[in-house]
DNA sequence: TCTGGGGTCCTAGGACCC
DNA sequence: TCTGGGGTCCTAGGACCC
């Protein structure tokens, strides 16, 4: 029987700001996606209040002056950085790790019979806790869906301090466990499958534990069917250790402010196509393909919609961001239409394979690959991760300070762990 | 006035082939 | 009235995840 145990971060952002500002232990606070749009990221006071996921901040005022909802922007830096520290924690625990997710990993303790599992789970909790001040739970179960399912037990169930075995219940008190937990809870399980499993009377994750697997896959589709083995013990789904190379690259964004001009469009399109291909070349790999598009507000009735995309094929396939840059604008001056009030702009980066097995173009009179310009990129790339984004840029007009289409972003907090000069100060 | 961003996988249907 | 069968590839859209 394997063992797998999931490690996640309760409400990771939240955490992530607690630990440099503990202040903000036991005070209600969210965490705001980009341009403080909506809340990603609740403290358990905030989801005590009733606040769904996704809630947008505007919408949530009246509870912010009720009870002094803190609402912060986020702080990608931070959290990204205290992720990699909570992973190479977690990872010390058993070779075989899966980084699902920036705040929840797999871990194969299948590899350690002797050890106890649940003790290692509460030693991995105070390690991770005392290391980083990050609070995490753990759950342990013999395939990855029963693993997900035993970590929603952890957290929401005190009285397994945190860490849950599904192994330490007798068949009966499992099945009477499942029988209370709703089918939504389950991996894979979202809205419109709830709404038709709970039309068949599948309620409780103990009725779709017990549903047919093949039933499954006839009445829904095979995503079911492994769902439901998965629950029944069999695994279905593999750890997967090293990440593949992403099959598609996306780069959007909401603006800070509405924008009109094609100009300043085509400028946020330059930075979003800079930051694409810098992802393209770190995995390796040259797009073959790219796409744009262009959005106003489909939250204002009143005004009138334009939403147009657009994606061609590249002469031959590149990693060069002046190259990509230069079709990204071009498409953008094919779909744009003067007179509307657009919103959003992204860029997308499309038929990606392995910079390495390049194939030139058959009327290719220049060499395919290009040193000069490969090391031009690097340099790029090293001064993006030295010095931030924007200082070298495409065009005279890659910078988002002070753009109106840039981000809000009201209240962040500083880089603490990651900048020399926004060091914690402690004492005077 | 204000409503995120970035991914994957599966399915169905059409075009096309022999 | 009869009017094959099987296969691939591509695309769009849906559903799901965090």
């Amino acid at each position: 029987m394997r063992r797998i145990a999931l490690v996640d971060v309760n409400n990771f952002y939240v955490s992530c700001e607690r630990v440099f500002m503990p202040r903000l232990e036991g005070v209600p606070v969210v965490v705001l996606s980009n341009n403080d749009g909506c809340a990603v990221a609740r403290s358990a006071e905030v989801k005590a209040l009733g606040v769904a996921m996704g809630t947008p901040w505007h919408k949530m005022q009246d509870l912010v002056k009720q009870h002094g909802i803190v609402g912060l922007s986020s702080n990608y830096t931070l959290y990204g950085d205290m992720s990699r520290r909570v992973m190479s924690i977690v990872g010390q625990f058993g070779p075989d790790q899966e980084i699902y997710s920036i705040d929840e990993c797999f871990l194969d303790l299948t590899p350690q019979p002797h050890l106890d599992a649940t003790r290692t789970g509460q030693t991995i909790r105070q390690r991770v806790k005392q290391w980083t001040g990050l609070p995490v739970c753990v759950g342990i179960g013999p395939t990855k869906t029963l693993a997900k399912l035993a970590n929603h037990i952890a957290k929401k169930r005190p009285e397994w301090s945190g860490v849950c075995d599904l192994a330490t219940l007798p068949p009966d008190a499992l099945g009477a466990v499942l029988a209370t937990i709703g089918v939504r809870e389950v991996w894979g399980v979202g809205r419109k499958l709830e709404e038709k499993l709970v039309g068949q009377g599948v309620r409780s994750v103990a009725d779709l534990r017990a549903m047919d697997a093949a039933v499954a896959r006839r009445q829904h589709s095979v995503v079911l069917e492994r769902t439901v083995r998965e629950l029944q013990g069999v695994a279905c789904l593999d750890l997967e250790e090293s990440a593949p190379n992403k099959q598609q690259i996306i780069a959007s964004r909401s603006f800070g402010a509405p924008v009109y001009d094609v100009g300043e469009l085509a400028e946020s399109i330059r930075a979003y196509m800079t930051r694409a291909a810098e992802k393209l070349r770190r995995q390796g790999s040259v797009a073959g393909a790219v796409g744009v598009w262009i959005e106003t507000n489909r939250f204002r009735p009143q005004d009138t919609q334009y939403c147009p995309s657009l994606t061609v094929n590249l002469p031959e396939p590149t990693d060069d961001t002046l190259r990509l840059v230069g079709f990204a604008t071009a498409i953008l001056r094919r779909i744009h239409r003067p007179g509307f009030r657009y919103v959003k702009a992204g860029v997308m980066l499309l038929e990606i394979r392995d910079r390495a097995i390049q194939q030139g173009s058959l009327f290719d009179t220049a060499p395919a690959f290009d040193e000069r310009r490969a090391r031009l990129m690097g340099v790029l790339d090293r001064a993006a991760q030295k010095w931030g984004r924007g200082t070298i840029a495409p065009g005279s007009a890659g910078m988002a300070e002070g753009r109106r289409w840039a981000m809000k972003r009201g209240n962040m907090t500083p880089a603490y762990t990651t900048r020399w000069d926004e060091l914690v100060r402690v004492g005077a």
